[in-house]
DNA sequence: GAATTAATACCGACCGTATTGTACTTATCA
DNA sequence: TGATAAGTACAATACGGTCGGTATTAATTC
């Protein structure tokens, strides 16, 4: 139930901001490299705002994980490649829309949850959980148009759709952590090519592979 | 030039011990994450020998991050992959072996300079290129052998050999984030036999790839 | 439908501790 | 003896978190 605020009553509560505004700052500096009173700066709120909302700051981690997979799977379920009817031509177009959203600052398309993990994976076990529900539940939703592409081809193979789609999972996060270190986005999207080669490989022994899937277009 | 300390004179320098020390911590709680104090006491070191050896905490990460990049290229230079003669059973079993050194805790596997890339990346610099050097060093070694490989077959394809054995290191380090949002190292390792698969199949159509390179053993 | 009560949302000064870094002293070796 | 290495005490501040208080709204009572 949000409720205006004094100061700006038209953004929304300080719920939101401060989740907005770990969204950003976290991906930037790391959970620990920024401070509650850096959150509230950013937020544009104050340190009993914060502590009305989260009982820590480890529950903000928590929060702000739990937001990042609302905020992604609703981005996801409604992006154009959705609307590819084969299965195999949705997971390819979905490789093609992953390459596509990566521009501008770092900051902005990086993983909020890869490398919250990253960091907190052994100090805090309840953020990394929210984190892990976060990356495998994404995860889930490509499996199943793997899995559907698979049984459309009558495929047996030593290798699983939850596996594949956790591979590209694995790619992406890869991805951001080499760009990073390069400061080059170009760095991530090259690996996304290889990994979409990869795929239509997996697929291609069955059946070819047209290049027909649309990842910016609506493919009605 | 090692110089033993009163409290354990056999276990080397200050400086080496905490340079160990920060491997293990950083990997573990991050960098932000463990502080001055942690880090002497893990190395059974004073915050005078701390500030004596580096000029701030800053200053090593840097250092962690050399001597990284120092101690992981001898471990692979000695490696038991680097006997197999023909340069793609290198990479082969080059990927093989990186399976095989995931064993036992998260934080004794996994990558200290991409964990630390991922957090400071934005806000130290030097880090982040230290870090850089490493990851991309180490890429520049499998590079030649691909390099050695697409030669010898006489391969001209869309892609480079700098590319793949960075897209090496992508799978690498995404795999360490999944492993850790799982808390299961086998998510690792099943990513990795996706892009040994990868490998192999963008070799297959040149010449034959048997499953003679050795990872484990002395190939001669 | 005005007055009162209760509950929620928020403010901001303050607290105790943890943090990085400094200054000075002590030990060790060439 | 002079230089390097390491130990000790402490200074300055940054940090997470608390606490009493205020503002706004909804529910309740008369």
């Amino acid at each position: 139930m949000p409720r205006p605020t004094k100061q700006s009553p038209e953004r929304g509560d300080a719920r939101t901001r401060l989740l907005e505004a770990a969204r950003d700052l976290i991906r930037a500096k790391g959970f620990a490299g920024c401070s509650v009173d850096d959150l509230c700066q950013a937020a544009g709120v104050t340190k009993g705002a914060f502590f009305h909302q989260f009982a820590s700051k480890e529950g903000l981690g928590v929060a702000a994980a739990e937001y990042w997979a609302e905020t992604t799977s609703a981005f996801f379920a409604a992006a154009p490649y959705q609307a590819n009817k084969d299965p195999l031509h949705r997971v390819l177009a979905y490789i093609d829309f992953r390459k596509e959203i990566i521009a501008g600052d770092l900051a902005e398309f990086t993983c909020l949850v890869g490398t919250m993990t990253q960091e907190v994976y052994a100090t805090s076990p309840t953020i990394r959980d929210a984190c892990a529900a976060s990356i495998f539940g994404h995860a889930k939703t490509v499996e199943a148009d793997i899995a559907a592409a698979m049984e459309a081809r009558g495929m047996e193979r030593d290798w699983t759709a939850a596996s594949l789609a956790r591979h590209l999972q694995t790619v992406i996060q890869g991805a951001f952590v080499l760009a990073k270190a390069a400061n080059d986005p170009d760095i991530a999207r090259e690996s996304i090519d290889h990994l979409k080669r990869y795929v239509v490989f997996l697929f291609s022994n069955t059946a070819p592979v047209e290049e027909q899937h649309t990842s910016a277009e609506r493919g009605q």
